[in-house]
DNA sequence: GTCTATAGGATGATAGAC
DNA sequence: GTCTATCATCCTATAGAC
């Protein structure tokens, strides 16, 4: 059975994504990656130029997504309900990439490395700026931190507790929400 | 100028720490190790059997340190006041093993294959359940573990907040003690 | 677009001399 | 305890045929 046209790239992206979430970048090699798609590596560096590259092919949706929110936000005069706003935002974005998040969160020094990954933490460090005022007291800056942490958790502690996705994700956003500053 | 006796075991310790913490466990070889240290690499398989090794050696202290505090809290009745005191206690632990709880964190993946990661994981869950009863709400589940998650964060975050390391950790404390149920 | 073949190198680990 | 030398294996990446 043939492979449909287009799909190959797609295929190597939802593969890579699902090895490196679940193995780690470094453990996980070309050769497995294109193992499981039924090609060869050579077959791989036709679609990408280097393993980084598929790691910067990931990111990209993510990234626009955060832009997006982050440049919404910059208009908005700050109050509690932008914060708020902003969180549950940020939530709904997660929501499409837990694997994302996951191998983010979970592939700190070889994500640090590449440049998407720079990138990536850049946007969140900006993120807390957004939701605690510069001269707010050290744990009110801590809890900004983690009302976001919250959120990336969630895709962890869904393996841990038993609860369905739904209603972890659901508690995750009250818990974050709670966190953020009160003023 | 020769090398004290003995101290050879516990400097490839330190210097494998250091590394797997700043760069990831896979991409730190045994050869930079060794090379830091002015030996060879067979000189640390005179040390150490493996590369695994090493590590279940660095997590020998913490994992003892974490056995007692849990035993002392196991014998205690449970009550919002032994609650905050495991907080304290575990918060006191984490300050003399920052570099370790990095490299836990930011090496999800390759942790989680070892033994002793493994053992350290389930440490940490174990803790969790201490700090919450079962059947409490979700929220409240959610945040007993970013109470302890609050802790190991703090390690992270005293890189980007400018603050010192005393203040970081005395507040991150005071966050961890009040995500705490409240009974 | 996908293949075979290979370059060029690093890696964890071991054997055996000193 | 530390060394030299080496093994077997894996890796990313490329060249060139089909």
């Amino acid at each position: 059975m043939p492979r449909r046209r287009g799909d190959t790239r797609e295929q190597i992206r939802e593969v890579a994504l699902e090895l490196f979430a679940e193995q780690g970048y470094e453990k996980t090699s070309l050769r497995e990656i294109a193992e499981r798609l039924g090609v060869t590596k050579a077959a791989l560096y036709y679609h990408f130029k280097t393993k980084e590259d598929i790691v910067t092919s990931l990111f990209e949706d993510f990234k626009a997504d955060i832009d997006e929110l982050r440049s919404w936000a910059r208009e908005q005069p700050v109050t509690p309900e932008l914060r708020r706003e902003v969180v549950r935002r940020y939530a709904e974005i997660l929501r499409g990439a837990g694997k994302l998040i996951q191998f983010m969160q979970e592939n700190g020094p070889a994500v640090r490395e590449m440049k998407a990954g720079g990138d990536a933490r850049e946007r969140f460090r900006a993120f807390a700026e957004i939701l605690v005022d510069k001269d707010a007291s050290l744990p009110d800056q801590i809890r900004a931190r983690l009302s976001l942490f919250s959120l990336n958790l969630a895709f962890v502690l869904r393996q841990e507790i038993d609860a369905d996705d739904e209603a972890v994700h659901a508690a995750a956003l009250e818990v974050a929400l709670d966190l953020l500053p009160s003023d």
